[in-house]
DNA sequence: GCCATTCTTGAAAGCGCTTTGAATAAAGCG
DNA sequence: CGCTTTATTCAAAGCGCTTTCAAGAATGGC
C-alpha cells in the first residue's frame, strides 16, 4: 500500500492525503480523520527512503563504535546507548551505529558527514583535545556531545558534574580521617578522568594534605586493571587506607585485591567509587554495599537524544549546556581509618 | 555535487556514470576510468536516500538492544555488534538498533519489519523456544540467527559448538583426575547454555560419573554471580575440585571466590571458562592464565554479517548453517586433583 | 450581495539515483 | 561489401514521498 494507491482509495489527493498523515494544519479535521483511519485500516506505511529522499532528512543519529579503543565498546557505553535509543525511538528516529577503527576515527566521523545517512551525531568520551568538535562544527554535522572538552569552539554538550562528585567523595574520605588517600582512575586524556582527579587534588589541598603521586594510577576501566593498581598500591607500604575509583568495574577489581590482601572492605579499608548505575551491577546490593557517587549513564543517554532532537528542530546548538549534580551515596564500604594505619 | 553535474563534468549521461561507478558490465574500460577519477576529483558521494529509493533496499540492518534484559546488554553483545558492523561497513550497509523493552520484545520486531527501515535483521542469543524465529519468518523479513534454537522453521544461523565445547572442557578435567565438577553456566533457557549443560554432562555419563546436580548452577554471566556460586559451591562439603564456566566475567567472580576461600587457582582447583575473545580480557595474561575454550565473538559477528548479506542477494536462509568448533586452550588454571581432595 | 479573506484541496514538479528500452558505433562473418 | 552481432551510450521513466503554486470553495465584513 503506498500512498497514490491510498489517496486512489479515498478518492483525495496525495497532497492531502501526505498532510493528513504528517499532521498539517491545512486538512479539515473530518479529512484527516477518515485518512488516518483508513491509513489504518489498510495498514498503510510510508516508505521510509522515499520520505527521506523527499526531505533530505536521514531520519537517523549517528553514533561510533570504538572497534579499537577497548575503552568505549564497554558497558559504560552501551548502557548511554540503551538510554539514547528509548528516547529516538519515540520520535521513529533511527541510530545507527558506525563501527571505526580507532586510528583513523577522524575519517569515519567524516564519511559519516559525507554518507548523510544521518541527521546528526552523539560523540561520547571525549578527550580534553578533541579534534572532533572542531571537524563536526566545520563539516556542518549537527552533533550533541555526552562530556566535556576544552574545546573553545561553541556546541552542544550534557555532563556530569565529575569534579563536584569526586571532591565530595574525597571531602568524605578526609572526614572519616583518611590521610593517605588513592585514585584509580580512567585514562586522563579523557575530560571526565580529568575533572575527577581535579576534584580529588582539590578536596585534598583545600586541607593542606599533600597528594602523593604514587598513589594516583590511571587505565582503561576494567576489573583486571582495578585489580591490579590496587595491589600495587598496598604493596607500597604505608599504604593507602582508602581509595577512590572511577568505575564499578575497577571497583570490582580492586575488592578482589584487597581481599588477596586479607584486608576487609570497609574496616581495614575504604573505598568510593562512581556508578553509572548498571542494571546488572548493584552498588548496594554488594558485600559489603559499595559507597559511591551516582549518576545513571542511561538518564543522560536518554537527555542527549532530546536535546539532540532539539537541535535537529532548531535549536541553536550553543544554547545547550547542561551539568548534572553527582549524587554521594555513602554505604558500607566506607568507614574510619583501621587503627594503627 | 550529485550525480547529474557528474554526468555534465563528463559529458556523459547519468546512466553510464551511474554504471560505470556501480561496475556494470557494460561500460568501456576507458569510460571507467575517466568516470572514476573525476568522482575522485570531486568527491561524488550518491546519496544514499535515493539510491535506497530507487533500489527498493533499505541498506541496513536491524539489531535489537534489549534495554530490560540485562543479560543482553553486554559486553559479549558489544563484542559481537562490533565485528558485524566491520563487515557491514565494507558494503556501505548501517546497522540501526532499536532498543525493545524485555516484554514487547515481539511487539518490537513487528514494528521493525513494518517500518520496512532494515532489509534484514540479526537475532542474537536465542532462547531454547524462541518465538522470534517463526515471527519474522511470517512478517517475511529475513534475518541470520547468531546460535541455535529448537524451532523447526527452517532458517539461517550460524553458532559456535558449545555442546563439543564443554565435553572436550569436561573431559580435559576428568583426564586430570577431577571427580567432582561444577558448572557455571548462564540460563538455561538460552540455547547456548542448555548445550554447554548438555556437554558437560555427557561427558561424565561416558565415564558413569554422576553429575552432582548441587553443583550445577545458572545465572546472569557476571562477575558478581560467578562469585556468588563459587562460594556457595566451596561451603559445600565436600566441594568440587574444577569448575566449568560459561563466561570469562563469571570466571573473575569465581576467581575471587576461591581467593576469598584461600584457595590457589590451578592448584588447590581448576577452572575452565568460556572465552569470547574481548580485546580488554585477555584470557592468557591473567594469573594464573586462563584455560579456556575459546571462539571469538567478534568472528562470529563477522561472518554473520556476510551471511545476511548473502541472504538479501538471493541465498536461499534454509542454506546456511554453520557450525563452529570452538578451541579448547589449556593453561594454568587447570591441574592434577590435588592430594587430599 | 459583492469582494477580500481564509480554508481546503489538487496538479505537478521535484528529491537523486537506478534501470529499461532504444539507438548508435564498432566488429564479425560469409 | 552487406548484414548480423556485440559493445557502448543515452533518453526517459520510474522509485514513493514532500512541497510549491494555484485554484476552487467557504466565510466574513460592510
Amino acid at each position: 500500500m503506498k500512498l497514490k494507491e491510498l489517496a486512489g482509495e479515498l478518492g483525495l489527493s496525495q497532497t492531502t492525503v501526505s498532510r493528513a498523515l504528517n499532521g498539517y494544519p491545512e486538512v479539515s479535521e473530518a479529512t484527516r480523520q477518515r485518512v488516518l483511519e483508513a491509513a489504518r485500516r489498510f495498514d498503510y506505511r510510508p516508505n521510509v527512503s522515499a520520505r527521506r529522499l523527499a526531505t533530505g532528512r536521514a531520519g537517523a543519529i549517528g553514533a561510533v563504535l570504538q572497534t579499537d579503543r577497548n575503552l568505549l565498546v564497554d558497558p559504560h557505553y552501551v548502557e548511554f546507548l540503551a538510554g539514547l535509543g528509548e528516547r529516538l525511538a519515540e520520535d521513529e528516529i533511527d541510530i545507527v551505529l558506525s563501527p571505526a577503527a580507532g586510528n583513523d576515527e577522524l575519517a569515519s566521523y567524516r564519511r559519516i558527514a559525507a554518507a548523510t545517512r544521518v541527521d546528526a551525531v552523539i560523540l561520547s568520551s571525549p578527550f580534553l583535545e578533541d579534534p572532533r568538535i572542531s571537524l563536526l562544527t566545520n563539516l556542518g554535522l549537527p552533533f550533541v556531545l555526552h562530556g566535556r572538552t576544552s574545546t573553545r569552539t561553541p556546541h552542544a554538550w550534557l555532563d556530569i558534574d565529575n569534579e563536584a562528585a569526586f571532591r565530595h567523595a574525597a571531602n568524605h574520605l578526609l572526614d572519616l580521617g583518611h590521610r593517605r588517600i588513592g585514585l584509580i582512575n580512567g585514562h586522563t586524556n579523557l575530560t571526565y578522568a580529568s575533572h575527577r582527579e581535579r576534584g580529588f587534588r582539590a578536596a585534598l589541598a583545600a586541607r593542606g594534605i599533600a597528594v602523593e603521586e604514587r598513589f594516583i594510577a590511571e587505565g582503561n576501566m576494567t576489573d583486571e586493571v582495578g585489580y591490579r593498581f590496587t595491589e600495587r598500591f598496598l604493596n607500597d607500604r604505608p599504604s593507602p587506607t582508602a581509595i577512590l575509583v572511577s568505575s564499578m568495574m575497577m571497583a570490582l577489581g580492586a575488592f578482589r585485591a584487597m581481599r588477596a590482601a586479607g584486608l576487609e572492605l570497609g574496616r581495614d579499608m575504604s573505598m568510593i567509587a562512581h556508578d553509572d548505575v548498571f542494571p546488572f551491577l548493584n552498588a548496594g546490593r554488594m558485600v559489603p554495599p559499595m559507597s559511591t557517587t551516582r549518576s545513571s549513564i542511561r538518564a543522560a543517554g536518554t537527555r542527549v537524544a532530546e536535546l539532540a532532537i532539539e537541535v535537529l528542530n532548531g535549536r541553536a546548538p550553543e544554547t545547550v549546556h547542561e551539568l548534572w549534580p553527582v549524587d554521594l551515596v555513602i554505604r558500607g564500604s566506607t568507614g574510619p581509618v583501621p587503627k594503627g594505619a
